[in-house]
DNA sequence: CAGAAAACTGAAAACCTTTTCAGCTTGATT
DNA sequence: AATCAAGCTGAAAAGGTTTTCAGTTTTCTG
């Protein structure tokens, strides 16, 4: 039998409510105090947070849903929350997606039991959709990806300008025919998508985009097709880390070289992207602020329920590698 | 006010105890179950998951507790533990450690208060070393590392062999002066380290061991320092993914290629390692079969508390690749 | 030093379920 | 038709804590 707050309470010759007291750092008698301190370490006395939660009513839980932890950005992503949740006290459930919406809304509903302080969220587009007809019972945080418009908090990259950046870079260095590989199950990829389409045709060029499911397996494939034509592209876009991995495999598999067979820029600074070949040219993500801004965010709205929704956008910034070099 | 097991009593007509037992598929009228199931529609009803355990006594729960999610080796192990559990319908707790042993005790104190069911731990050598005089009100498995022999369930790679191999490998390609840059908090270091040693010894060559902590940083701060000795070695070995990867970051930085300027081998099969260069020559672990054994431990060490711990010893993968080819 | 205010403590209610136990109904068996 | 067993159901207890409320002690004020 597992000993309880009774149990203390009476090795210390108080009442329970006394030893709560203690616990939660209320005002008690120095003498008491001490009583029920040495019995707590005589009893080996812990509290038992279920009981605590119940009556309180405070989770002290906050939940991260993510498409997949294994994706360096969402690990990095979640760290950074993690370590903000464990300052403030709090516990964090992961859950993982794999972008599959039944399995989101599942582990809304899982949220919803657990009765978590809050949410922080990287929605498919598929459910981000509804997103405004859905109602929480907790604060909801929408990170890395948007959902309806003024509906939730939420922290992204400014993905337009980001994309748009890598264009004009290309661009820059002299490259005409410049392809795209996107994800298909993000606002993400999407946003990025329209960037790179205007920086396009902004530019006079014409934007040519192809869509994947957003890991390297399938990037491969695409990028086997793309690399194998007889016109491929001057240069190829990756719309994330997972899939400008693809590429990178694809193109070793068939001995393509960076930037002398074709150029290739992406989204996301993982140490390798600077050690392939020599460097990829990325945009890099202030991810660990992502993280920390969502959860800022996340507490504020728990303080102050009623403000209106807040976007916070943060900007990518370029890390200009070989693989973008002028090939001539 | 949030609706209740006594709100959906009432509207479906029934005691609060026929809606528990609707919920937890017990032996119900079929029409009552109907009304029931109805009610719960209806009112939008979501169990209290806080209340749930502390009646039921089953947190299904369990705690993982790793050094640094951000290792590629403990998101897939994590990935893999997520996964088993979701299906045994558990939530997983997930702690970050950073090799860190006052936060090792304070999430496995975290752990006794959450009333875990179980918990796979891996653990740095100064907690494990004091493991067989903590005693926990829950079964621990512990993964990549091993505790004190004969107390805990463990899944580990056959490290001394695994190290060995690597050793065999190199000398067999002709390489003989080969250092190694181990860590310096994991038993798995260690065995590793014993590995090494021996082989080295086998092969009528001297040992010459590094060590550092397990982070790119501090390895890429060492591997700098070696690499730019006079005499540095014919052959690098490195004890684990994050060691391998600061050690490359230093060859870049000196322009140093492998296997031309040095040979160069390691531990976890990345996919960056096969990308980088020509391809690293690593030791590739079963890290997904480590995860789902370590889980199948558990459960039956739940289901069969009195069985005798066991250790899972797994064997790592030779992977040759171009870094570890004959220089000349 | 009396009285009021402040500080502290304990009993009991409350948080929301599951589970036990006893009672009732139904169906089967003799 | 009577008896028994089996199947369901509801009332109430239990799980371990926090919180309210009222009561007691201490401190302060004049």
């Amino acid at each position: 039998m597992s000993v309880g707050i009774k149990d203390v309470a009476i090795a210390a010759g108080v009442s329970p409510a006394t030893v709560s007291r203690v616990l939660a750092n209320h005002t008690v008698k120095p003498e008491l105090r001490e009583r029920v301190e040495t019995a707590i370490r005589l009893t080996g006395y812990r509290p038992n947070l279920s009981a605590r939660r119940l009556r309180s009513q405070h989770s002290n839980t906050i939940g991260l849903i993510v498409p997949d932890i294994r994706n360096p950005f969402f690990t990095t992503l979640s760290r950074a929350v993690e370590d903000a949740a464990y300052l403030a006290n709090m516990r964090v459930v992961l859950c993982n997606t794999d972008e599959n919406p039944s399995r989101e809304t599942m582990y809304l509903r899982l949220m919803q039991e657990e009765r978590v302080t809050g949410v922080i969220y990287a929605p498919t587009r598929e459910t981000a959709a509804q997103l405004d007809r859905l109602n929480f019972d907790f604060p909801v945080v929408l990170v890395d990806r948007h959902g309806p418009p003024g509906r939730h908090d939420s922290v992204v990259l400014d993905n337009r300008q980001a994309a748009a950046t890598l264009v004009s870079h290309l661009y820059a260095r002299g490259f005409r025919v410049i392809e795209g590989l996107f994800g298909n199950t993000s606002s993400t990829a999407r946003d990025r998508l329209s960037g790179y389409t205007e920086a396009m045709n902004d530019c006079g060029l014409t934007p040519r985009a192809n869509f994947v499911a957003p890991n390297p397996e399938a990037a491969v494939v695409a990028a086997r097709e793309i690399l194998s034509r007889k016109d491929k592209p001057e240069a190829l876009i990756a719309s994330n880390g997972l899939i400008l991995l693809g590429i990178a495999q694809a193109m070793q598999e068939l001995e393509l070289r960076a930037p002398q067979d074709i150029a290739l820029a992406g989204f996301d600074n993982e140490i390798w992207t600077g050690l392939i070949g020599s460097g990829i040219t990325v945009i890099q993500q202030p991810v660990a602020d992502i993280g920390h801004s969502a959860m800022r965010l996340l507490f504020e709205r728990i303080e102050t329920p009623e403000m209106a929704p807040r976007v916070v956008m943060l900007s990518g910034k370029l890390i200009e590698r070989n693989s973008t070099k002028r090939s001539a």
